[in-house]
DNA sequence: ATGCAGTTGCAAATCATTTGCAAGAAGAGG
DNA sequence: CCTCTTCTTGCAAATGATTTGCAACTGCAT
């Protein structure tokens, strides 16, 4: 089993503002898919490219809005669901709040919810997916995706 | 790995109005949780009883309609909740998809979901459900609930 | 630089679910 | 069986997240 990253947002050093985490290239992506390369766009998947956790939409906003506050709310979820028809994204909705989304391209992986703290742990499990697969298979059918959360919180 | 039921609704017979299927004593449940046992709550527990499949609030509104025609939307809403607090059913919210709810206390199991029909198909295997405690461990969590859900459409 | 289809911000609409409130029934006690 | 109190209900309005209509705006191909 693989753990990918721990937390929400929390930078993995010591508060330093350290740039470039990701290497997707929405920009291309987004030309590609030949609709233009807007201003929120730009802000939006500049962002997304820095991003390390998994923020819902009113969070993307507001680390939007730092950057250009002339940016709506609704451009956030249209972006969001457009770069999700890309698949650029990934979205989760982790039991009883709003959506959260997280760039796609790293590797599969699924996760832990901290119920307490509502951090989000990464984690994976070769058994598992081939499990699941197994699973599938045995019904008849073809796994399109799956969705595997555990919720709970720290042993102590 | 174990099936448990498939399709949504589909009686397993000829079409028979069989009844009597499953166990749980609500109104039992009920009366120990001290609140009262009124005609809506005698209708909903009723007919959660005769339930196999994954219905939604709207759905059992419908059926409980059938039976009382004055019971209201609301009062599905918040029994289905009030049970849920008893542990006495589980709710499902599959993706895309308004929260579905089945009785508890039959063995745990997790779905598969065919996203042609919307038919949920219900599975269970013990050593995923190892993996996912010996995932836990590992991290340092204690599971309370976990969700997994294959979703995929028929091989062929 | 020009023109126009694609985008945006804003407000209003949706959808599932919850909630305030006045009227209506459980059911404990008599 | 009758009362009284409290819990529930039905209805309508409120919520919260997300979507959408629309007129103003802006990429970007020509
Ligand atoms: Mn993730
Ligand atoms: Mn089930
Ligand atoms: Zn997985
Ligand atoms: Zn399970």
């Amino acid at each position: 089993m693989t753990i990918f990253a721990t937390g929400v947002g929390v930078p993995h050093n010591g508060g330093m503002t350290e740039a470039v985490i990701h290497k997707r290239d929405y920009e291309g992506e987004l030309k590609r898919a030949g609709v233009r390369l807007t201003r929120p766009r730009r802000v939006i998947v500049g962002l997304l490219t820095q991003t390390e956790d998994h923020p819902d939409a009113l969070e993307i906003f507001r680390r939007a809005s730092a950057i250009d506050p002339s940016i709506s709310l609704s451009t956030v979820y249209r972006t969001m669901k457009l770069l999700e028809g890309l698949g650029a994204i990934h979205r989760h909705a982790f039991e009883g709040g709003p959506s959260r989304f997280e760039q796609a391209g790293g590797d599969h992986h699924d996760h832990l919810i901290d119920l307490d703290t509502g951090d989000v742990i990464e984690f994976k499990s070769e058994r598992i997916e081939a499990l699941q697969a197994e699973i599938a298979e045995r019904l008849g059918y073809d796994i399109v995706h799956h969705r595997l959360e555990l919720y709970g919180r720290k042993r102590g």
